[in-house]
DNA sequence: CTGTTAGCGCGTTCAT
DNA sequence: ATGAACGCGCTAACAG
């Protein structure tokens, strides 16, 4: 019946109601320059026929489209859908709607994605942790207005982000203080973001303690890496080991089960993120707690200001606070 | 520079070229009716231009977004998150984009929600595990082309499903077979269509079953309900817990263990779904299987067939398979 | 084979 | 306060 491909156009309306079709727009917009009680009968009229504008005719001749683009690397990573799911229902409750493109971790491809889901909406979220800065920065120049998560961006875009650096430190006094002198750093996929802050919140940490040693093992960002990585974390001899995210912390934490090897009476373990699940790991995992719903939040309170605001919005830095769980404990060597 | 909001027009290239806008038209649309060296000329001055045609115009007049929308009730749920995972990048990969609508469990708004979104986009993708079946029937009717995930939609749309009943006949078939007799089932919310289905098999499984015994107890969806309601399984006296999914059997899992309660040794825990989580929690939970990627990756395909093909694809049922895991064991009462 | 014209459905001047 | 006419950018039917 009310088959959306044979909808009610606006000049239906205006026929039945008997009025021009710019009448029927005047009303539906509620402009007031319409005499009341026209404006109540279209409005009956349109009620009765279930009239609404089209939204795509209204995209052409606005000039908006009500919808904004959020690209990110992969929809299974826990972190950005936390950020995806805060986003999505801030913007809803602004009347926005969210295009959704998962860049499957191509940097290569990244470009042309974002290019071509800007075309169909106001403006575009990128998390994009591995994209050169470069690149970045023209492309941010070539679709604005958008907002940029987790990664610096140079005043090109409003950034909104995370502390991962300060987190890191925070993670590292955590088990220096448990008496760990030998840590392991499982590192992340290379190239990323708040994998260098990371990386430079670790070297600032071994100036500060000389007595301090870390060792960096490449992993990845998933389970299997974790896991993978097991035997070389024993290898390097290592009390504590700092995983890049709570992922590679349970597929390490997992594989060092399997290997009879007691955490964290052996050794220490730290996640980053705080997913849902690391509160339900074994033991439960200490990790660094990133609100990453409110970075999505927090990136559509930016586009927001970018869209219907007259002012750049300030970038925004949430600064995680660590959660010590029991992965984390007394060095076995300071004992 | 190649600001989004001031882009090269179609009528730009024509003007460039010496040739009518049609013939532009043409040339970018492969069009063959065009000769070879002037369409030539045309690509050459729409690639330095940087033209490629405003997909909205293109909306408008053709008819078709090239994007769906898909209908969830809720982003943070694992379950969904696959499917939205599966079907999105499926969709990518037919040059298809994806609206998300996030319906936040409100099931009064989700039949709004879905209109609104459906008018923006080609189909609609619903997840809607708790809306009346009847309001369901007419809402299909209105947005049609649609697909309906998990859930029976009586000939009012192609379907998607993974069979609840019999995974879990299978669930409760294996404790059985371990010896438990007296079960307790941890229900989600009510009014779920998947929760209806597990519901019958039960049934079902007393009436094969004369010695089995099954108390029903009502929880929710999430690891909260399940934490929530362990007092309550432990009172029961029942030998082996079915929670309703993975999440519920994680948070009794969670409040077992720090009541001292041994699993599987004194209870055994069953989940639901196979979520990546599912393999590390402690024990590793033994579940069915449900291949949610590959749901979402199906309701794409159902959705490309009404949209491009000729005819109603058929529905299409995943037999998901238990994965049996450490969280259950034989029955303390048999030993 | 190419150009001209007419819409897609709507918002918005510009007259009245 | 209201209606007629124009244009958003594009595709398609119609001439030539």
């Amino acid at each position: 019946m009310t088959n959306p491909t044979s909808r009610v156009r606006i000049t239906d309306v205006a026929q039945t109601a008997g009025v021009s079709l710019s009448t029927v727009s005047r009303v539906m917009n509620g402009n007031p320059t319409v005499d009341p009680d026209l404006a109540e009968r279209v409005r009956a009229v349109a009620a009765e026929l279930g009239y609404s504008a089209n939204p795509l005719a209204r995209s052409l001749v606005l000039g908006r489209t009500q919808t904004i683009a959020v690209v990110i690397p992969d929809l299974a990573n826990p972190t950005f859908q936390a950020i995806l799911h805060g986003l999505s229902r801030a913007a809803a409750e602004d009347g926005y709607h969210v295009l959704i493109a998962d860049s499957a971790e191509q940097v290569g491809e990244e470009i042309d994605l974002v290019s071509a889901t800007r075309r169909r909406t106001d403006g575009v979220v990128l998390c994009a942790p591995r994209m050169p800065a470069e690149q970045l920065a023209t492309l941010l120049a070539s679709v604005a207005p958008a907002v940029v998560v987790n990664r610096p961006a140079q005043d090109a875009a409003p950034t909104v982000s995370a502390d991962y650096g300060s987190a890191m430190a925070e993670l590292v006094e955590h088990v220096h203080g448990l008496g760990h002198r030998h840590l392991a750093y499982l590192s992340g996929v290379p190239g990323s973001a708040s994998g260098a802050a990371r990386r430079a919140t670790l070297d600032a940490a071994c100036a500060t303690h000389p007595d301090l040693q870390i060792t960096e093992i490449s992993a990845g960002v998933g389970f299997d890496s974790g896991a993978r990585v097991a035997d070389e974390v024993i290898a390097a001899g290592a009390t504590a080991a700092l995983a890049f995210n709570d992922l590679v912390a349970m597929g390490l934490l997992s594989a060092l089960a399997a290997r009879g090897i007691r955490v964290p009476d052996d050794i220490s373990v730290t996640g980053f993120d705080d997913i849902p699940f690391a509160a339900y790991t074994t033991p439960p995992l200490t990790t660094a707690t990133v609100p990453s719903a409110q970075l999505g939040r927090d990136a559509w309170a930016a586009m927001r200001a970018l869209l219907e605001g007259a002012s750049v919005p300030e970038s925004t830095l949430l600064i995680p606070e660590i959660t010590v769980r029991e992965s984390t404990g007394p060095s076995p060597k300071s004992r």
